[in-house]
DNA sequence: GCGTGATGTTGAA
DNA sequence: TCAACCTCACGCC
């Protein structure tokens, strides 16, 4: 589930059902429970996500700071089944958080930290200006594959496997094409682009990144939704033909992380 | 019903 | 380099 669009809707949703409410703040599971304990009753503030980070904050200097990490779910008035490591309870419902990576409270300086250490966010209102320098600033003078440096959360924050693959694609850019050679100009596409596609992202809870005029119905295919509930190109379609060429898409592990491009549409 | 892999990151070995 | 996190959805029986 968790790419950085992920993290901004729970922020927003977060927000909506019990921003300004006193909530309930437990931890069934136990991991949580001291900390849970002194938020317990407290005022939900509000909620904020860098990255793939999410911040809940509680007023006072007080934040629990959650990472996903692979497994981790959030899910509002779901059943109570299964290890919840955190449950938010109020006016507005319930969020149930399992499995998490990271689930910690935090103070302002810890908070101010991790942002510290990450890069520019495609989805972050504040970074929207100024974002594209200063990845570039790190990709054009690095050796590293973009496709590397796109999973690199200090270079850019929000992206993962789905978003760099699917972006790649649509620029027809070689994913082992050095950052340096990339050029600032196809940089900049990439960046904008992202802006885009993470925010769409953010609205219907999904990554779409299938342009209009090669949907499915547009090219006489059956509808096809992927694994994480959306359309692409070459994300976990190894083997399977790519939608404009019909050439075989490819995959390959990068830094332990698989790889998918279609060869021909990224020379 | 069981086994597997995954949209991710950290910290220990 | 590898285990941890211990969920979820899928393929296969």
């Amino acid at each position: 589930m968790p790419e950085g669009h992920t993290l901004h809707r729970l922020a927003a949703d977060l927000g909506t059902r019990f921003g300004g409410d006193a909530v309930s703040v437990g931890s069934p599971q136990g991991r949580f429970a001291s900390s849970a304990a002194l938020l317990d009753g407290s005022v939900l503030e509000g909620a904020e996500a860098h990255g793939k980070h999410l911040f809940i904050g509680f007023g006072a200097g007080r934040w629990i700071h959650i990472h996903l990490g692979l497994i981790g779910t959030v899910r509002f008035d779901g059943d109570t089944g299964g290890q919840v490591r955190l449950r938010i309870t109020g006016p507005g419902g319930r969020a149930d958080l399992r499995g998490p990576q990271l689930c910690a409270l935090v103070t302002d300086a810890e908070k101010a930290r991790v942002h510290a250490r990450l890069g520019p966010d495609p989805l972050r209102a504040s970074d929207r200006a100024d974002g594209a320098a200063t990845a570039w600033r790190r990709i054009g003078r690095s050796g590293r594959p973009i496709a590397a440096l796109l999973m690199d959360q200090q270079v850019l924050a929000g992206v993962g496997n789905v978003y760099r693959a699917e972006v790649l694609f649509r620029h027809g850019v070689d994913p082992f094409t050095p950052g340096r050679e990339l050029g600032g100009e196809r940089w900049r596409e990439l960046w904008d682009d992202l802006v885009g596609l993470m925010a769409e992202g953010v609205r219907r809870n999904r990554i779409d990144t299938v342009r209009p005029e090669h949907e499915p119905a547009a090219m006489g295919r059956p509808p096809r939704v992927d694994d994480h509930g959306g359309e692409v190109y070459v994300y976990r379609r190894a083997g399977d033909t790519c939608h404009i060429c019909g050439t075989p898409i490819a995959t390959r592990p990068l830094d332990s992380r698989n790889l998918f491009w279609c060869p021909t549409c990224q020379p």
